[in-house]
DNA sequence: ATCACCGGTGGGAGCGCTCCCACAGTACCT
DNA sequence: AGGTACTGTGGGAGCGCTCCCACCGGTGAT
């Protein structure tokens, strides 16, 4: 009895071939099956189907993976450290949206964070075996060479915010310059004439486009954009502490305040109040990101919402695309891909 | 010209022949090297290493998992929906842990969420496919059938607190009820004389040895413990509040309270304050996890530390260990490991 | 009736690796 | 001298899948 052929090693699991036989057909017939290709007649289809729930046959990954010459797995590539990570509900919400668009695919996720140099050098490894067949690169600064090593391996990638306005990658994007906008229009539309902004690091390119909605917003309704009343605040509490110090020493008959993030925007709120000043009364504030902190603060604080879960998932829908196109291997480097989520003020008491 | 066997499809990349040939040896030799085998010569293992350096050869991990039938993998499972494990620390912590021990071996990590029927399904899916090595469970109740699930498929497993003194999986958990003992006996050194103890969920293992810590140190103490002064807080913020309200109803005159976790004894602070109590003069409070909460209340919290990121790299240890036990299928069923990590009172104002 | 064509199907030939058997060579016993 | 053992090595035979070519029979055009 020559023992060739009869079951595989896989721990006794069904594979495609038993799942053939049976059915009674062909192992091709079984592959067009379970990869839904509509070149299988209704009948076969069944049968096949059939069989594949008395035998509970699952696909074999690896030998797929090696077969299409595809990984089935993609990275969400984090360029920071996981404390940050963990931090930012942003990224948090970010997840569950590209969880959400990615359950349907059969595609796993990764989670790579590339925080420390040893991290980067990690995962540039990774990219290299091809471990993945597409990755999602988010909050990535203005010099990071990140996006370039993945250009060079031929990786499609998608990137949620832009480095600048000519990004070479895909990108997903909400709709910062808008956003800007809607503050300061707001803010006038409230009655308030001397607005100042607390701006983010001016090498994200969101925060720039912030910036640009603001001074636009203030020209367009007939004003200066006074450059005086803009201050850096990098991002951090402490840089939208001194940011607004120095705003209240400088131009002390401001009535409003437009903050690049909320984190800025509770800094800026506390100073203010050390310095008598009341909320709402004498001066409105408005932050950006529309995160817990804002529907916590005291007063509850008006804020710009970004749509980040559907940011997730329109930078997977992209990536899909990206992945799909790839075979093909026709027009690239052409047409590129750029997507731009418009964004919501939720108007609160502290305006 | 025969374009057989000139290079394959994957991208160009260079394979293991391709070594082989490149450095003048057998494909069998070129696997025993990135293998680590010991049976190659130090001269050949020398040559095969240059070659693999020259052509920037990365093995394939799909052809790889495919003829060795392993996945490369292992599954960090959380029964908990995401934004539960994105609120709490101990997971982040968790987390680093099980990533520093992890990064020698050539494993890659995946995370998965189970907090909804979907997402469950979904795992049991993927765990039926074997498509991880095996499974690092991490906060798991009393009930929860996921244990089972992965011990009926024959998955190695490591889980993170056990769920009973029986525990049938190979655990790692710190010495809760000595954490509890050392909560109670520093606050007795401190010559309090009427210590409540609010209590995290009973179906928790880890509380109940907290409790039965607490109960063992006032006995020893030559002290009844009454059971007046235990209340259970559920773990929850709402739940430390209620059990504060009730203690200090029933027995008003409590001078000390020991609270199952920080978010608890932060709870039972407000409470405390708002009925006039004085902390640390009239009431001491003691917490556990000693989390960035503790650290920040004002008074700063004594709490009980665990170390998680050392259970974390426990877990990889014995899970490794796990894997490769399988292979030789020997003594399996009979002694099962248990590790204990101390925890470590760390003092604060509070008390 | 002849031919091209097309939907539906079977199965060979790999994908790049690991496992394991076979075998050469050396060393050490009887 | 012949046996035994062990180290180091080569390469065949898969792992379970996808891809693709060949083929079969039924249509519609010629």
């Amino acid at each position: 009895m020559a023992s060739h052929g009869v079951r595989g090693r896989s721990g006794g699991r069904p594979t495609l071939r038993d799942v053939a036989a049976r059915a009674g057909v062909g192992r091709g017939t079984v592959s067009r099956v379970i990869n839904g290709s509509p070149r299988v007649s209704d009948g076969t289809r069944a049968a096949v189907e059939a069989a594949i729930a008395e035998l509970g046959f699952v696909p074999n990954t690896a030998a797929r993976a090696l077969a299409a010459n595809r990984a089935g797995a993609i990275a969400l590539v984090v360029p920071e450290p996981e404390t940050r990570f963990f931090a930012e509900p942003y990224f948090s919400e970010m997840l569950s949206g590209v969880g959400a668009e990615l359950s349907d695919a059969e595609l796993q996720l990764l989670l790579i964070f590339a925080g420390s140099d040893r991290e980067r050098r990690r995962l540039a490894q990774y990219l290299a075996a091809h471990l993945v067949d597409g990755v999602l690169l988010v909050s990535v600064h203005a010099d990071d060479p990140l996006p370039d090593l993945v250009t060079q391996l031929g990786i499609p990638a998608v990137i949620s915010g832009p480095r600048s306005a000519t990004e070479a990658l895909t990108s997903v994007d909400s709709d910062n310059y808008g956003g800007g906008r809607s503050a300061v229009e707001h803010l006038l539309a409230r009655g308030r004439r001397k607005i100042a902004h607390i701006t983010g690091r001016l090498d994200v390119y969101g925060a720039q486009r912030r910036l640009d909605g603001y001074r636009e917003a203030l020209l367009d309704a007939g004003r200066t954009a006074d450059e005086l009343l803009v201050e850096p605040g990098h991002f951090t509490e402490e840089g939208g502490r001194r940011a607004m110090t120095r705003l209240l020493e400088r131009e002390p008959g401001l009535d409003a305040v437009f903050a690049g993030s909320d984190v800025m925007a509770a800094a800026a709120c506390q100073v203010l109040r050390e310095a008598g000043r009341r909320i709402p009364d004498d001066v409105a504030l408005v932050g950006y990101d529309d995160s817990a902190i804002a529907r916590h603060m005291e007063p509850p604080l008006t804020s710009v919402r970004q749509p980040i879960d559907e940011m997730g998932r329109a930078m997977i829908a992209l990536l899909l695309a990206e992945i799909a196109d790839r075979r093909p291997a026709a027009s690239r480097g052409l047409e590129r891909r750029h997507v731009v989520l418009r964004t919501e003020l939720v108007p609160r008491a502290s305006s």
